[in-house]
DNA sequence: AAATTATTCTGTAATTTATACGCAATGAAG
DNA sequence: CTTCATTGCGTATAAATTACAGAATAATTT
């Protein structure tokens, strides 16, 4: 575990640890109750909302890099990662003075025009759904608030972080047509309410529960057990679990859903 | 136009004019009598073949390199671009002793371990698709030939240009489904059998002429016209055009297709 | 001028898939 | 033992997809 002044260094000495003009920024969705919510931080004296983002060290792969970025503000180890798209606007990463007076601050060292993170950035942008439940979130050293936000009521984000969280949302919904979801997203047994919600939450919208199970179940990617949950004052549903070598055959093939 | 001493050039003064860290990497895929080529280059002295790419000026966006790249080996302007992957394997971009001298040879400059050409590069993919005739391949500074290589055929690439092109392959077939695709590829008018092989190479396999003339109809975004064109000693086939109005519409809000 | 050949155009029947929805079964609470 | 909210099962209908047959057409050959 990195102690805070590690990570303020960074920003001091960053110029050989990391890439020069390359970030990564992470659209984590998180699930709960038929809410999609999207972690965001405030950063410190600005007060403005951006995404867990960060930098990509000499010797790790982009994908290594996000998981790194996400599990310092989630705990979380092992999320499913998508890179979804660059974003590369010349003029994206500009920052205010007084956003560079901050980074001064935090950082305690001198930040002139020409230090490197000062620099045109392209940012590759990645994305993971999680159960919200299970993510303790951690503002980073440049933030005061590492916090869950509906995804229809997001405040205004710096840079062009609103545009990447559309098109992380848009990336999403069209995996869902051709990719199973729900592995790592709902506990090893489950019920098909469950699943349910999961899927409508994602779409945003309303699915027929009858139609919806009958096509999962046709798929095979996920099968009934004879177990049961309760679930209090009603009547008790069937747990199921997926079909690990089905879904994973769909991961990599693709299926075609149609909701 | 650029001189070939430009481009030279380039290599030896490129760390002031050039994202350090970043590349273009292009997969041009042409369509030509029922078969998909892709356009590649070979190195000078190596004889490796490689994709055609750059490198990305400071103030131009990804797109605009990446079109400009496209450009230079083929003259064409105005060709649909996609962004569909980023590559950053920390060792993806290694180059051999010979490659290294060969570039040194070329650029007439001193290639040491710290040239900015050699440092770790994520490499942004494009992919495009052209019709095959309109093109005039041209080779770059770096390179002897420029040509079309079939599909299936391709030789061992640099890099992970293989990974790439596959990549580039899928991702293409993927939205051929969710948007139309033919704009620019084909000419203003043009006949249902010419649309349907256009469809049928992209996806590599057989798709029923008259349910798919019958499903492009229906969504409108073709149209018949009065005329029709003399193929030779065969029935004289309707033309068609696009409805520009729902050909964008459809590439804005997405369509379903299914084959 | 009639037959031939290769191709395009139109239509329809059969099948599969998707959608809509009614109702019985269940577990706990009153 | 009735009520309530919820789950599970099944079926009728609508829509979309698939498969395929046969007529029409423009040259070319006989």
């Amino acid at each position: 575990m990195k102690t805070e002044k590690d990570k303020v260094d960074a920003i001091k000495n960053g110029e050989k640890h990391f890439l020069h003009h390359l970030s990564i920024d992470c659209v984590l969705f998180g699930y709960h109750e038929h809410q999609l919510k999207v972690l965001l931080l405030q950063w410190k004296h600005s007060g403005k909302w951006s995404l867990p983002g960060g930098f990509i060290k000499l010797d790790e792969t982009l994908e290594e890099s996000a998981k790194r970025i996400l599990k310092e503000r989630t705990g979380l180890d092992d999320i499913f990662l998508q890179q979804f798209q660059s974003f590369g606007d010349p003029k994206r990463s500009h920052r205010s003075k007084q956003d560079i007076e901050t980074l001064a601050i935090v950082s305690g060292s001198l930040i002139d025009e020409t230090h490197w993170i000062l620099k045109r950035t392209v940012s590759i942008g990645y994305y993971a759904v999680t159960e919200y439940s299970k993510v303790t979130p951690r503002p980073d050293p440049l933030s005061e608030i590492c916090e869950w936000w509906d995804i229809d009521e997001l405040p205004q984000l710096v840079f062009d972080h609103n545009i990447i969280v559309t098109e992380a949302l848009k990336a999403l919904r069209l995996q869902i047509y051709h990719q199973p979801i729900g592995y790592n997203l709902l506990p090893e047994k489950f019920t098909l309410p469950e699943i349910h919600a999961l899927y409508e939450t994602i779409l945003g919208k309303e699915l027929d529960r009858r139609n919806f199970a009958k096509k999962l179940i046709s798929l095979g990617i996920i099968k009934k057990l004879d177990e049961m949950r309760s679930i209090g004052a009603h009547r008790s549903p069937f747990l199921y679990k997926f079909d690990k070598r089905k879904y994973d055959k769909a991961l990599k093939e693709g299926i075609a859903l149609a909701f």
